[in-house]
DNA sequence: CGTTCTATG
DNA sequence: CATAAAACG
């Protein structure tokens, strides 16, 4: 089975593009989507309800703001978007899906950039990121078959951007938000596409819209999907699917053996 | 000689649409642009400083906000922006502009519909009229030669109007604003249109943007070139340029003899 | 319905 | 550079 993770930067727009043609020729058993910005009823039938899917919002309560959503061939055993913090759950960041064994969280961490174009948001990104770390410690620990999946808004290491040098002061790639991923990965959690690739170069999931830095590939891996162990010993595959346009971030996927729903 | 007035809704997005063209195209002496939403340095060079033009700008405090412009082929003898009220003028609503021993005043007279669609700057669009009126009252009993132009967001009367009834609780067609309208030709103030062609019917200035309203003709009269009686005197034509596109608001014009000019 | 601005990314 | 909203008309 196959489960996707794409940051669509406005849904609507991105249909406007092609994504249910996408949708449909993907494979895909599961999609989670951030940054839908809309409400659901301001989608239209074709994307909200699309013949054969079954389908999950959690818009913010700003509008046009942030939100994800979840496509599914079958329907979920659970959907849970509280994370119980106020301040997080109305930013409409978090999906909870449960698919038998398998529990699938669909995240659009916060991008650390206030206002004017300060660091302001820095503080509540890494508080973001530890709450949900420490949610998720007993689960890990208790060897349950999760996935992290989303844009994580955050570069690990210099081989996962094109400019590590010139961005050691951006949010997205500063020691601090870094760190954080450390912490992340020494907990147990496993990046799918570097245990499937190992230090493969250039392979990137988001482009700056200024210019023609997508075609000259000057972009940044910041979109994850994270497996505790025990998800781990079922992840056949691993991709990144840097053909797909339709946003300034392009879809990821990872292909699990069946037998992952099985507990 | 010819004198243009037009609400351009956006003088860069009217340029994308072709302005400059309609410009040397027009013959015109004189236009003034209401509603230019820009200040002058947001414009590209060819729109700001046409080759032949001379041109002047008086913008809204606010960005992308009412605003008014005239371009001239020749340079004005004087250029005045001021109606020494501070919450008029901060609204570039008003340029004076004198040529030879003819005074033209380009006017952006406020729209009465406030935020919520509702009434609420009625009385500032009111007081602004009558500011107007008694501040050129002194002009017009003297016989000088004056031509006030532009969108005066009020159509005068039923006929100026394709939907009168419908639209009695409308602001521009509402009896307060039509009475001041009344309180300009009492004053003196001819309307140059009515005057050179009488009560021709189904002649507007403007349409809704909604629907295929411009192509169906339900439009509204509410741009005027109004005339001082000495300045009556020079007038041979006038004209609504209605098959001209560019802006929800049309071209109107006036052609003088150019004997008005000199005193 | 369309222009422009602002917030956000 | 692009999405979406808000204000205004």
């Amino acid at each position: 089975m196959k489960i996707y993770s794409w940051n669509v930067n406005g849904l609507r727009a991105c249909v406007r593009k092609g994504f249910l043609d996408w949708l449909d020729g993907s494979e895909a058993d599961v999609v989670g989507l951030q940054e839908v910005r809309a409400l659901p009823e301001q989608l239209t039938r074709a994307s909200r309800e699309p013949e054969g899917w079954h389908t999950y919002f959690h818009p913010a309560e700003r509008k046009g703001y942030s939100g994800v959503g979840l496509y599914s061939r079958r329907a979920l055993d659970g959907i849970e978007n509280s994370v119980n913090v106020e301040a997080f759950d109305v930013e409409g960041r978090v999906q909870i899906a449960q698919l038998g064994a398998l529990k699938v969280l669909n995240v659009y961490f916060p991008n650390g950039s206030g206002k004017n174009r300060d660091l302001s948001r820095i503080p509540y990104k890494l508080e973001f990121y530890a709450h949900l770390r420490e949610m998720l410690a007993g689960a890990l620990t208790d060897g349950e078959r999760v996935l992290v999946m989303g844009d994580f808004n955050t570069a690990h290491r210099a081989i996962d951007l094109a400019r590590p040098k010139s961005n050691e002061a951006t949010s997205g790639f500063r020691p601090e938000e870094r760190e954080e991923l450390d912490r992340w990965l020494d907990a147990g959690w496993v990046d799918s596409f570097r245990a499937v690739h190992g230090d493969v170069e250039e392979r990137y999931t988001w482009w700056s819209q200024r210019g023609d830095v997508r075609a000259r590939n000057v972009g940044w891996r910041i979109d994850y999907i994270y497996a505790s162990p025990a998800a781990m010993e079922f992840v056949v595959d691993a991709r990144i699917h840097d053909q797909v346009m339709g946003s300034d971030h392009c879809p990821i996927s990872v292909t699990l053996d069946r037998a992952i729903l099985e507990g």
